[in-house]
RNA sequence: GGUGCCAUAGCCAAGUGGUAAGGCAGUGGUCUGCAAAACCACCAUUCCCCAGUUCAAAUCUGGGUGGCACCUCCA
């Protein structure tokens, strides 16, 4: 192991396991599980745009303390609370154009495959039971810390938390927890109790990738001790040669530099996003990034007024987002408009090779999806400029087009954007703007009306007059040859 | 205290030894009754600073400066 980029080799010739860390379902999801599922759900998609066939795991941990603790705070089934919770992380994700994972497997469906791997490790002397609890002894897995680049030495120096006297080793953690009242349990060698947070996906990517897989997947701070533990407790039992052979880590959110935390109120949930963006405008600001980077999130609290108590947020650089990915489904929709639905794409062009061959490279080389965005800008610009073209072979450009609009698709779905009926995009986004601006629409079609009568008796003082009362609503008239038609103003 | 990450134009952002992708904003132009969109042209002799290695450095090395994260629940 070693902690650079490498070269990958999946262990199947053309089958990649993967394996990515999911949420602990005890809240709505937020911003950062967007991030973080759309960083891995691209990757899945890169993987399968490269050609290879891809076993994506994602795991649900609904055995934790945390929603063990809400759920009393609510007098509510811990059980149920997850899954609830659950169901409401996979519906949110979907909205940003994450794909359903092909196994999702939970801690609750998982326990005999938990006690089994708990009782190897104890067996193999790497865990010690306490009590009705399990702990796992750091101190007996010597590549401890290899992950993280910690020494146990420097863990313990830095130790913050107070050290329960019955474990060996202050970095020991528990793998199986005596139940306490109040809590979920199964039954086990050790009495009733629960399963410790890390054990599960020991446990579950064993199950359904086996004991050595390709890629392990999650956010940054993972990696200790979760992902650090991951390994002991695997390694542990099956040796050192086995577990993830790849590790991805994906940067995190902040907000105006500020890391995202409740307590400073900048946490914001999934529904709240794409139901003001729209979820494909978040999925591209992602995917402008690199899934390695921080990436900073400009967002303004909106106070009526100028001052006095917030009454709601804009999220700038996410409608700033929209606002490119808007261009590419304009463009998109006067293909089609254009090209019809059965155009024959002919040979392929060289604008149309060179986008999927940057698309290959840039993906190929640590998904660097930016560089498959630049290519896709290029080959908008090329699409508008054929658009425009007035001369030359009328149907050679249409099969240009149809070919660009084509591997726009292709390429966008890599990057899981582009998937949307371009006139259903363009509508919804027309309706939040309208939202947004509290915009009378039945005055705007009664201006746009009298505008169309002045323009057909030639009155362009009074068309003009229209235009300029329509511009102080935040609404622009679109003169093209199909008719006239109206976008509300973004600019921010 | 320990472990890492980051610094590229007004802004966002790729680029890890071969002479600075792409986008936004801006400026000029084409098109348009006027607009918008689109298109065309322009827009970093230079990559936080200093020293070094090299024929060659944004990229490597050393030293600074500034910012951030993890070590405790966190995506």
């Amino acid at each position: 192991m070693h902690r650079a980029k490498v070269a990958f080799e999946p262990l199947a010739p053309g089958e990649v396991g993967m394996y990515v860390c999911g949420p602990t379902p005890y809240a709505p999801a937020h911003i950062g599980h967007a991030f973080s599922a759309i960083s891995f759900d691209t990757i899945r998609r890169a993987l399968q745009f490269l050609g290879y066939r891809v076993r994506y795991v994602r795991n649900v941990t609904d055995v934790e303390d945390k929603i063990i603790k809400r759920a009393n705070e609510l007098g509510e089934d811990p059980m149920a609370l997850a899954a609830r919770f659950a169901a409401d992380y996979n519906r949110d994700m979907a909205r940003f154009g994450v794909m359903a994972p092909d196994v999702e497997p939970k801690v609750s469906t998982h326990i005999p495959e938990i006690i089994a791997l708990i009782e190897k490790l104890i067996a193999n002397e790497r865990a010690y039971a306490v009590d009705g609890d399990v702990y796992y002894a750091c101190e007996r897995f010597a590549p401890y810390g290899k992950l993280s680049g910690q020494s146990l030495e420097d863990l313990r120096a830095g130790a913050r938390v107070e050290v329960d006297e019955r474990k060996q080793s202050p970095a020991d953690f528990a793998l199986w927890k005596a139940a306490k009242p109040g809590e979920p349990w199964w039954e086990s060698p050790w009495g009733k109790g629960r399963p410790g947070w890390h054990i599960e996906c020991s446990a579950m990517t064993t199950a359904h990738l086996g004991v050595t897989f390709d890629l392990h997947g999650g956010g940054k701070d993972l990696i200790f001790p979760h992902h650090e533990n991951e390994i002991a407790q695997s390694q542990g039992a099956y040796g050192e040669d086995t577990f993830a052979r790849h590790w991805m880590h994906n940067g995190f959110l902040n907000f105006g530099g500020v890391k995202m935390s409740k307590s400073l109120g900048n946490v914001f949930n999934c529904d709240q996003i794409a139901d003001a963006v729209g979820g494909e405008a978040l999925r591209f600001f992602c995917v402008e990034h690199h899934y390695r980077s921080p990436v900073d999130f400009e967002v303004e609290e909106v106070r009526p007024g100028g001052e006095g108590a917030v009454t709601g947020v804009r999220f700038r650089s996410l409608e700033a987002a929209d606002r490119r990915l808007e261009k590419f489904y304009v463009t998109l929709q006067k293909i089609d408009r254009l090209v019809g639905a059965n155009a024959d794409p002919g040979a392929e062009i060289t604008e149309v090779a060179q986008l999927r061959a940057t698309a290959r490279e840039g993906l190929a080389d640590d998904f660097n999806a930016p560089i498959v965005m630049a290519a896709l800008h290029v080959a908008l610009t090329h699409a508008n400029r054929l658009l425009d073209e007035t001369k030359g072979d009328k149907a050679l450009r249409k099969r240009s087009l149809a070919q660009l609009a084509a591997a726009l698709r292709e390429v966008g779905a890599a990057l899981g954007i582009l998937a949307d009926d371009p006139a259903r995009y363009l509508a919804a986004r027309r309706d939040r703007l309208v939202a947004r601006n509290r915009l009378d629409v039945p005055r705007v079609e009664q201006l746009l009306a009298d505008r169309a009568a002045a323009r057909a008796a030639k009155d362009f003082t009074r068309a003009d007059a229209v235009r300029t009362e329509l511009a102080g609503l935040g609404v622009s008239v679109l003169d093209t040859p199909a008719g006239t038609d109206w976008t509300v103003q973004d600019a921010g």
